[in-house]
DNA sequence: AACCCGTTCTTCATTTTTGTAGAACAGCAC
DNA sequence: GTGCTGTTCTACAAAAATGAAGAACGGGTT
């Protein structure tokens, strides 16, 4: 960056040299070694042609010219500080956007959020609802609860929340009906329901069809809540996260967790949005608390 | 310069952004490469934590903050302006010191000086008279004219004047008396004035005494006025310069001028005043106009 | 569909800036 | 006079910033 009256920040050295009146002080409060600021004055006094200080070994002494620019330097320092404040405003304003499968979003979530933004009362929040993993990195959100079948991405902040578990369940009306299996063994004679879609891994999906045969998955959906509808209504039995049905009474437990499903539960946060300190704030309130729920 | 709110100077690539729509045609007006704007916004997104533009394959798109922080970045623009106006102003009513031998600032070269400033009102100067070379790089002065016996430092901007020559004078009086030497062999019997300081090269006195025997020297002065004066009153013969005296009728030359005492005549200007633009249209106005002085 | 143009992004080389370490200086206290 | 402290300046190494070149993309035109 070249060209022009070039440096605006030049003008930021000579007020600091201007008041702490050496050098070496200036450098200290603007935390840059003081060769540095002697070089920035020097190049300031080259650009302007102007002799803004006098050297001595007890520090610079401000040159009549200097004095006549300096309620210049510090309304340029005023406006500086407006921008700043302006956008530090913009930034606080900006809602907190937090993705996760809808299903998440549980009432006691959500009292944990409430608990925050009793204490914090600028802070706004988005609640962006979707089984696709929206991209924390290009911006879609700023916070994710995910469950984490591969590592995620390095850049991204992580709280581990809990590791997630899964079963297969039915209702009480297929069971009343067909009986349920005891053990992955006792599949045979079953009828199954399965959510599978382009945009997610279809773990459970596969699982099922590993243990099965092909015509006893008797439906397929690819949204989770008319999945679950199915398995309550009876259609047939379905896996399901453990801590997400636990206090759905119409949900029954064919069996123990199948341990090739657990995966971990996470909470991610975009190094960008970590930046803002009602992010970071909101962070560690919240994981805890959030992990709790699923202890 | 790495901390606080950093680069002030990002903000003015923010504008010029902002105005031409794109980082490349930004990067022209800015006269700096288009991955430099694009990387100085990254740098500003990243510090105020907003996103200010949306990019595409057609520009650089500003959000909603970025129209906000639009007028805080303008008032920063013009109080750097002020800043700079002030500096220049600052600068352009600092006189233009030029330093020579007395002898030099001749009524000519005052009325070359004057035709500058009857187009240049704003412009003053400051004449120090002085033998000694008065040091421009630590600022004693802006412009020299100068007899220059070794290189000048090569950081001064140079002019080249004339060549100065020199020969030896008497006077008609002294003429009258003792007669006039007709080479530099003829000058036993003779008597002889002389110029000698401190300070400066005591070239003509050492061709002297490399010339004649020591008690053919019968006055030594340390200002050449005095010993010009000495010449016209018939004291004795003494060296001067062919240009400096060919108008004035008291001066007898003794024979052609002494090749080995020839020197540049220069118009040396510090680079710290040349970056002033009233000195640089001085120098230019006046070393063509000065130097025909001498032809 | 192919081509052109304007734009952004990426990589690598070069330049500029900054930091570190040490020398030199002046002023003050003992 | 000596030693200490605070300061500025200088030289060299390290880090950061910038520029050049090229790839990729999207929109408009033929």
């Amino acid at each position: 960056m070249k060209n022009g009256f070039r440096n605006w920040s030049d003008i930021r050295v000579f007020l600091s040299v201007f008041r702490e009146g050496s050098t070496l002080a200036a450098s200290r409060k603007l935390k840059v070694s003081q060769p540095t600021v002697a070089r920035r004055i020097d190049v300031l006094e080259r650009e302007t042609g102007l002799t803004l200080f006098e050297r001595g070994t007890h520090g610079f002494k401000p040159t009549p010219e200097a004095l006549r620019l300096v309620p210049l330097a510090e309304a340029i320092e005023a406006s500086v500080l407006e921008f700043a404040d302006c956008a530090k405003d913009l930034t606080s304003t900006q809602p907190i956007r937090i993705t996760a499968y809808s299903a998440n979003f549980s009432a006691r979530m959500i009292e944990i959020v409430n608990e925050f933004s009793a204490n914090n009362q600028d802070v706004a929040f988005e609640f962006l609802s979707s089984v696709r993993a929206l991209d924390l990195t290009a911006g879609e959100a700023d916070i994710a609860l995910r469950l984490a079948r591969t590592d995620p991405d390095p850049d991204l902040i992580c709280r581990k929340i809990s590791t997630a578990r899964w079963s297969l369940f039915g209702s009480r009306n297929y069971a009343d009906k067909f009986g349920l299996p005891r053990s992955t063994n006792d599949l045979a004679g079953h009828q199954f329901v399965t959510f599978q879609r382009d945009d997610v891994p279809n773990v459970f999906h596969e699982w099922l069809t590993n243990h099965v045969e092909p015509d006893q998955i008797v439906m397929s959906f690819t949204e989770l809540e008319l999945m679950h509808a199915a398995i309550r209504s009876g259609q047939g039995l379905g896996i399901s996260n453990v801590k997400l049905v636990e206090t759905d009474m119409s949900f029954i437990r064919c069996f123990d967790e199948i341990p090739e499903l657990a995966v971990p539960h996470l909470m991610l946060i975009s190094p960008e949005a970590y930046r803002r300190p009602e992010v970071r704030a909101f962070v560690k309130f919240f994981a805890p608390r959030y992990a709790a729920i699923y202890k």
